[in-house]
RNA sequence: GUCCCAGUAGCUCAGUAGGAUAGAGCGACAGCCUCCUAAGCUGUAGGUCGUAGGUUCGAUUCCUAUCUGGGACGCCA
């Protein structure tokens, strides 16, 4: 809808014959923080001060003087400052909004500034080998976050995870399991050095033991490994794939790094990369010249061992991603891994594709705070806070909101306490509230026959309260695109919050039912549900429930 | 040594396609329930946007340098 405000803009441009149409720059419409500056404005003739040759408030009384105010509800016009142009809008501009986005529903909010690019996700991607931790937690949420609004704002998503099933870190596994088989057997048998200490695996320990007995004590050491490597693998996915969907995240592909193995793409990476000329070989080890694509050094891709670095298959991987047809692809990463992107990206490139076709969105490190004090957390010990005790302590909503909250290259302190209050310090309780407020008042306006009606006169909305109210609501969709755009799930965050505090605000300031005026209360309770159907939408891009009754 | 993140109100943080007088929550102080959910609302106080340069009509935002704090840099994954 501001678009048709972006076109009367240009053509006063034209008319003003300021500049040739190539030469307009994209209009820019905001939302002033004064509301005496109006309901929109733009910087047009600041930014075509160079190009005209003019002065910018010259060039403002231009436009506005040829500019065609019937067409797009525009009320009054004026010139401010160094050449703002600030435009106020007629009310119906505003109200027209109400029944749009009654009749769009579950999709307002949908844009289509992705146009269908094809856009793969890839996140979490946890070694199957323990539990799911904090961090991963906070990858889950952004991730899964991102996805939903990229897809609001109309790309083609794919959302995907890497199943690391091939690496040491399997086999680590597999021993870890037969050590604890043995030990819940009542026999002797140390972990590995790298073994895995979570409570998980003593558990998958006792589970062998009770279900096979000591039958693979006596068996056939390769045998025995073998098995408890698949059992370990099957019960460790079964339980990620669980926890994750217990988390509200979704996935569309489970990619096992096995599969590039067994199907030979590592083999076909490294001839591809031999081709391009990137390869050498050093010290009984096989090299990736990666410092031709700006890596500060080179890596090795088989071992002096004759096994793969993690790069090798990973590599192999990236390059089924791209030959599956995505145009961008997006890797979600802990900050552990920063270091790696690089390489990477060198790898990207030296398959012959463009390097900004993979992004990487890195999610900091997460501290977790209670009574003031840090906890730590550590995979090794199997000491840490995973995912589920999270979501046990605080609840689901809340964990998922304060992840969407921040920026994910961040730093960030999560305050137990502060998550778990239910108490007007916290930001889920305030947004699901206004919308558990708005219910209620749907349903006693039910009780008493006034129902949502679409064809309300809406001229009756006109304080100043329903209108920042209405302002707010049609930033949605500009919110989403720039959430996406910009991969800011947090952005999310922040719009729901603003909502809700421009409805709180209303509510308290007028009333919605009221016998008195039926046809007000009318265009007031479709008013509300707009807000409702909004906040309810915006929630869902971050996963956070929206309750009828609180 | 290289790289990433952060430095904005007492505290936690927004502000990121450069815009007008830099915002919110908490905390402090003062108010609002005979009224649709007070998990709410209204108001007051509180700032050299780490520092120094640069780019331009304009910089918290972009560039360079620098200081401080956190983190990452394996023939591990």
């Amino acid at each position: 809808m501001q678009n048709k405000l972006k076109q009367e803009i240009k053509d006063a441009v034209l008319k003003a014959n300021l500049a040739a149409e190539e030469q307009i720059p994209d209009v820019i419409l905001e939302v002033p923080k004064d509301k005496s500056h109006g309901d929109y404005s733009t910087n047009m003739a600041m930014q075509l001060a160079r190009v005209a040759k003019k002065a910018p408030r010259q060039i403002a009384e231009a436009l506005i003087e040829n500019f065609d105010a019937s067409k797009a509800s525009i009320k009054k016009i004026e010139m401010a400052g160094p050449g703002f142009i600030n435009f106020h809008m007629d009310n119906s501009y505003l109200t027209n909004l109400i029944p749009t986005i009654l009749e769009a529903g579950d999709r307002y909010g949908e844009t289509n500034i992705g146009r269908k690019q094809k856009v793969q996700v890839e996140f979490v991607s946890a070694n199957p080998t323990g539990d799911l931790h904090l961090g991963h937690a906070r990858g889950a949420a952004v991730g899964d976050s991102l996805c939903n609004i990229l897809a609001k704002a109309g790309y083609d998503v794919s959302r995907e995870y890497y199943i690391n099933d091939a690496g040491n870190q399997i086999n680590n596994l597999a021993w870890s399991v037969e050590a604890r088989y043995f030990q819940a057997l009542g026999m002797e048998k140390e972990m590995p050095a790298d073994g895995y200490h979570g409570e998980d695996i003593i558990g998958i320990g006792k589970k062998l033991a009770e279900e096979y007995g000591d039958k693979y004590v006596h068996a056939d050491e390769k045998e025995r490994f073998d098995f408890f490597r698949a059992y370990g693998l099957k019960v460790e996915m079964a339980k990620l794939k669980a926890d994750l969907e217990d988390f509200r995240v979704p996935f569309d592909v489970w990619y096992s790094e096995t599969s590039l193995y067994e199907n030979g793409k590592i083999d076909k990476a490294l001839a591809a990369l031999k081709d391009n000329g990137h390869i050498f070989e050093d010290g009984g080890a096989t090299w990736f010249r990666s410092t031709t694509f700006g890596d500060d050094k080179d890596r090795v891709l088989i071992k002096n061992d004759g096994s793969y670095t993690y790069l090798t298959p990973d590599i192999a991987y990236h390059k089924d991603k791209l030959e599956r047809g995505f145009e961008q692809l997006i890797n979600i990463w802990g900050a552990d891994h920063h270091g790696y992107i690089p390489r990477m990206k060198a790898a990207i490139e030296a398959l012959g594709y463009n390097r900004e076709a993979l992004e990487v969105e890195i999610i900091q490190l997460v501290h977790l705070y209670k009574n003031g004090e840090k906890m730590k957390m550590s995979k090794r010990t199997g000491k840490a806070v995973t995912m589920r005790d999270l979501v046990e302590e605080v609840g689901l909503d809340a964990t998922r909101y304060f992840f969407a909250m921040r920026s994910a290259d961040t730093h960030m302190d999560f305050d137990l306490d502060l998550a778990v209050s239910q108490s007007n310090e916290n930001p889920v309780y305030y947004a699901q509230y206004a919308h558990a407020r708005i219910s209620s008042i749907l349903r006693q306006g039910e009780e008493q026959g006034m129902t949502v009606d679409r064809q309300a006169d809406f001229s009756l909305i006109s304080s100043e309260k329903e209108m920042d109210v209405l302002k707010k609501l049609g930033e949605f969709p500009q919110a989403v695109g720039e959430a996406a755009a910009k991969r800011l799930p947090h952005r999310i965050t922040n719009y729901i919050f603003e909502l809700a505090s421009t409805f709180h605000s209303f509510y308290n300031a007028e009333k919605v039912l009221d016998a008195d005026q039926p046809e007000r209360t009318k265009a007031r309770l479709a008013l509300i549900k707009a807000v409702q159907t909004s906040l309810k939408n915006a929630l869902a891009l971050i996963g956070v429930s929206a309750p009828e009754k609180m």
